[in-house]
DNA sequence: ACCCGTGTTCGCTG
DNA sequence: TCAGCGAACACGGG
């Protein structure tokens, strides 16, 4: 369920555990199948087989591994709604939905875990990202290129449709998902059913600082922890101050009661009294 | 049994 | 070409 913030935090994880490192081998469930496709999960386990992690990076949702043995390879691994990576021992028990385990030269074993199976892994000949037509779709990466106002206050007046799954647009900014897109509108003090293009200058400026805040606080939430804990998951509090917190009191103006309507098929959440219509 | 879900993509319409 | 919509993908948890 991994919006940038999650994904930011996935990048440094398998940064400081694999960057160095040899894969002594590489095994796939038979389920991750759907995860790896189209390759199959033979070639997969071939084509990692010895490669060092060169460097891990981010662009929106998307882990951009580049793996360096005779000659370059990439892996873009995106999460899709359930994908996290986790490290353990070599001699420990896999974690449950584990569908890559990677034992490295230290010791340790590298899992990618995705109980529903929406995650994506994807072999790139030479890690060329840049070419990748997912890639070259993105919009600007708010953490990394910041947000210009005044290109999204233009990208916004093209939309009719409500302001809030426009923000979810990854060719706008690049991953901002359902949860931050909610945040970062209560933080601007928007109505998420606003049309777009009657989204202000004044108000693109709110939404772009809402988004890096909301970006900054998720990041901060997540700690020093080796694990990602999603909302609703045991041993995980609720972060946000909004999302997943229908009915209770707005802990900013403390007058409305967050509501949960139903936009383009996903939830959204908002103070009816502090974000203007 | 039924509903829900922090995501993306495809097929379709206008 | 593009905006917009609904379904599909595959599965666990409540």
């Amino acid at each position: 369920m991994p919006e940038l913030p999650e994904v930011e935090f996935a990048k440094r994880k398998l940064g400081r555990w694999a960057i160095g490192r040899r894969i002594e081998r590489a095994r796939v469930d038979p389920k991750g199948r759907y995860v790896f496709r189209p390759a199959r999960p033979a070639q997969v386990e071939r084509a990692l087989a010895g490669e060092r992690f060169e460097k891990v990076e981010r662009v929106g949702k998307n882990l951009l591994i580049t793996l360096a043995g005779s000659g370059r390879k990439g892996v873009l691994s995106h999460l899709g709604m359930t994908g996290k990576w986790a490290r353990r021992a070599a001699s420990e028990p896999a974690p449950r939905f584990s569908r890559l385990r990677l034992e490295l030269d230290d010791g340790s074993a590298l899992h990618y875990c995705d109980s529903r199976l929406f995650g994506r892994f994807r072999l790139v000949p030479g890690a060329r990202f840049e070419e990748l037509p997912e890639v070259r779709a993105l919009g600007p990466d708010p953490l990394d290129e910041g947000i210009d106002p005044r290109r999204l206050a233009a990208q916004l007046a093209r939309r009719r449709v409500a302001v809030k799954p426009t923000l979810m647009d990854q060719r706008i900014l690049a991953g901002v998902g359902n949860i931050q897109a909610s945040e970062a509108l209560w933080r601007a003090k928007i109505d998420p059913r606003r049309r777009a293009d009657r989204v202000t200058l004044a108000e693109a400026r709110r939404i772009a600082k809402g988004v890096l805040d909301t970006i900054r606080a998720t990041l901060r939430a997540q700690g020093d922890g080796d694990e990602i804990t999603y909302v609703e998951e045991p041993g995980g509090g609720n972060p946000f101050s909004v999302y997943g917190r229908k009915g209770e009191p707005c802990r900013r103006c403390r007058k409305g009661r967050i509501e949960r309507v139903v936009q383009a098929g996903r939830s959204t959440y908002f103070c009816p009294a502090c974000q203007s219509r």
